[in-house]
RNA sequence: GCGCCGGUGGUCUAGUGGUAGGACAUGAGCUUCCCAAGCUCAUAGCCCGGGUUCAAUUCCCGGCCGGCGCACCA
């Protein structure tokens, strides 16, 4: 197949999944009868039933089975918050659009590009203006002047106010992560006080792009499952061991950047051993992420995880690669696996009234001498009068820095501001030098973010199951759903409307349903049509009741798989069981 | 945000300066003993606003929305 036959196939797929989306009620443009908003979608019935698998099964994964504690903070935080996030500042991109052939750059890449400045993003717009006013400088596409040209902040995160007024902004979160790192303080004290431990949260997060495109791909308002692992980076090691045999598909910078380069498939455990992945963390969750990612349904042919170019890192990112699924022959991005050091919890550390910290206790606790000062007031008060506080200080400091100056009978500093120096009796200083017990020191800790988009994922999902094929003659289009996330576990059906049939139905219904399966109910039209039906919604499985079932005196029914459309009689009695182990895994119908 | 193209029942689409036809889907009924069959009937549509015109779904302008390209995507 040709590179472009290929590419016309699946944006053909790609139409026609979105066109069944829309129909069978997996995803569709939200406030349609108004409009339509860009950038929001609603998941219909089948969509959000698939959506809610999908992260249970993530919850599962990674909160559950990890044994990380899941919160769910709110999605609007006040400014102050994303001031110390450095979204408030690193989001609000700086545009000027040239006059001549109307394309827009970023002004602060152009200052930056083309002047002495490095952090253009942080000088005020109307500065901006001038320096390219001054500096004349020029559109980067077609070299026409852009002196004079207005600058225009476009934030991406949605602002509102919180209570009445405007004196109190606050901001729709732009990524989950942030109501993890601000709960933090109280987060470790349920943690009490030991590291590692992780935190998840499954949520929405907004960001006003401005331009969304390909559906659901690209949102204003998205859900994202994110996990923040805090480590002591000094002292805990991920467990490789179980993730080492792993195979995956990797496309590194270095390749990227190579005229020839291409992906590597090579093992977890071999990729950290020849250094490709710098960062045991991010190895490690790389590899607990490929096979759920496969679990789920993505096609591992079209997977890889791509590694950023030192370009596109964030401001924070020590190391950073995606989880990346191909559609249409693009790559989009899945998941986002970033080492992000200290950065954040620093940042709130710094910004906030509260500690970002974890004391540390160590092995043996460590006894340490210390010089310290315990100042006669009365005679420094009447001394130096105002001063008297300065002098204090300044006794301190030289008391760790320089004992010796005690030695003598007086001690002689020099205040900041003054040229003499004033003497001081040392045993006005009260100076003494104690041992001190120190069990252990605040630190920091550094945190591993595997950061997961749902909805692309749930797009990729359903891009990756579409099948067409035909069953007697006539085509048929279905979509290959894994029976753990398939909305719809299984349809139930009364082979023609008749009372007797449809009275065994009604009770297989209940039965499935009281073992915890997703099951519809169709009467109408003929077997085949209600076949396609859930065919077409990826239902993996279908019951149907027909004249045998009530006629012989073992109770059986036809159920029918979806992928190769076999049957076969099962007794009635154990009918629930049965599907419930398939769904869980435990049992393959081909086996039945 | 810029450029190009587009917007007709639920979905896909034909067509027109005098307000629309099909297919599929849906509902009711008949038929039907396992894969979108057949018959009858029914429900349902010209994105929004302004302009031109006796008359606009159609032509013009603007907006909204979508697809693609550019830019953006911490």
């Amino acid at each position: 197949m040709s590179e472009q036959t290929r590419s016309e196939t699946a944006e053909q797929t790609s139409e026609k999944l979105v066109e069944l989306a829309k129909r069978r009620g997996y995803f569709f443009q939200s406030s349609g009868a108004y409009g339509g908003v860009g950038g929001f979608y609603s998941f219909g019935p089948q969509g959000a039933a698939l959506k809610g698998n999908v992260e249970d099964a993530w919850r599962d994964r990674f909160a559950v089975q990890e044994g990380n504690m899941e919160i769910d903070a709110p999605t609007i935080m006040p400014e102050p918050v994303f001031e110390a996030s450095g979204h408030l500042d690193g989001f609000d991109d700086m545009l000027v659009e040239c006059p001549d052939c109307g394309e827009s750059h970023r002004a602060d890449h152009v200052v930056e590009d083309n002047t002495d400045y490095e952090d253009a993003e942080s000088l005020p717009i109307p500065e901006v203006e001038e320096v390219i006013a001054e500096h004349e400088l020029v559109c980067p596409s077609c070299g026409a002047g852009l002196a004079g040209q207005a600058v225009e902040a476009f934030n991406l995160m949605f602002e509102t106010n919180i209570g009445p007024g405007d004196s109190d902004p606050g901001y729709l979160r732009p990524e989950t992560a942030q109501g993890i790192f601000v709960e933090f303080p109280r987060l470790k004290e349920y943690a009490r006080n030991q590291l590692p431990f992780g935190v998840t949260q499954i949520g929405r997060a907004y960001r006003n792009e401005i331009s969304p495109r390909r559906s659901i791909i690209r949102t204003r308002e998205f859900t994202q499952a994110e996990l923040e692992y805090f480590v002591d980076p000094e002292e805990d090691e991920p467990d490789l061991e179980s993730v080492e045999d792993v195979e995956v598909t990797l496309y590194p910078a270095s390749e990227q950047n190579s005229e020839d380069g291409g992906e590597l498939e090579i093992t977890i455990g071999e990729a950290v051993d020849e250094g490709i992945i710098a960062n045991e963390w991010v190895a490690y969750y790389l590899g607990v992420a490929k096979p759920w990612y496969g679990a789920v349904g993505v096609d591992m042919d079209r997977f890889r995880f791509r590694q950023h170019l030192s370009g596109e890192r964030a401001h924070y990112a020590a190391d950073c690669w995606d989880a990346e699924s191909e559609i249409d022959g693009n790559w989009i991005e899945l998941a986002g696996f970033a080492y992000r050091s200290d950065y954040d919890l620093s940042k709130h550390d710094e910004y906030s009234d509260d500690r970002f910290t974890i004391f540390k206790q160590y092995d043996e606790p460590k006894t340490v001498e210390r010089a310290t000062v315990d100042p006669d007031m009365s005679y420094l008060g009447p001394e130096f009068g105002g001063a008297a506080g300065d002098v204090v200080d300044e006794l301190e400091t030289l008391a760790e820095r320089d004992r010796s100056a005690f030695e003598g009978d007086v001690v002689e500093i020099e205040l900041e501001d003054e040229s003499e120096t004033h003497e001081i009796p040392v045993e006005k200083t009260g100076f003494s030098v104690d041992e001190e017990t120190i069990a252990g020191e605040h630190i920091v800790p550094h945190v591993v973010e595997p950061s997961f988009g749902v909805d692309r994922l749930v797009y990729t999902v359903l891009h990756h199951a579409y099948r067409e094929d035909e069953v007697d003659g006539e085509e048929r289009t279905y979509l290959e759903l894994e029976p753990e996330v398939a909305p719809t576990f299984v349809g139930v059906f009364p082979l023609q409307n008749d009372d007797d049939l449809e009275a065994v139905a009604d009770d297989i219904v209940d039965d499935l349903r009281d073992a915890g399966l997703s099951v519809t109910y169709d009467d109408s039209g003929n077997i085949g049509r209600r076949y396609r039906r859930q065919d077409e919604v990826g239902t993996p499985f279908c019951v149907t009741v027909d004249y045998e079932t009530i006629e012989n005196e073992e109770t059986t029914v036809t159920v029918r798989e979806r992928d190769t459309t076999d049957q076969k009689r099962l007794p009635v009695e154990d009918l629930a069981e049965t599907l419930a182990a398939i769904r869980e895994g435990n049992l393959e119908f081909e086996d039945l």
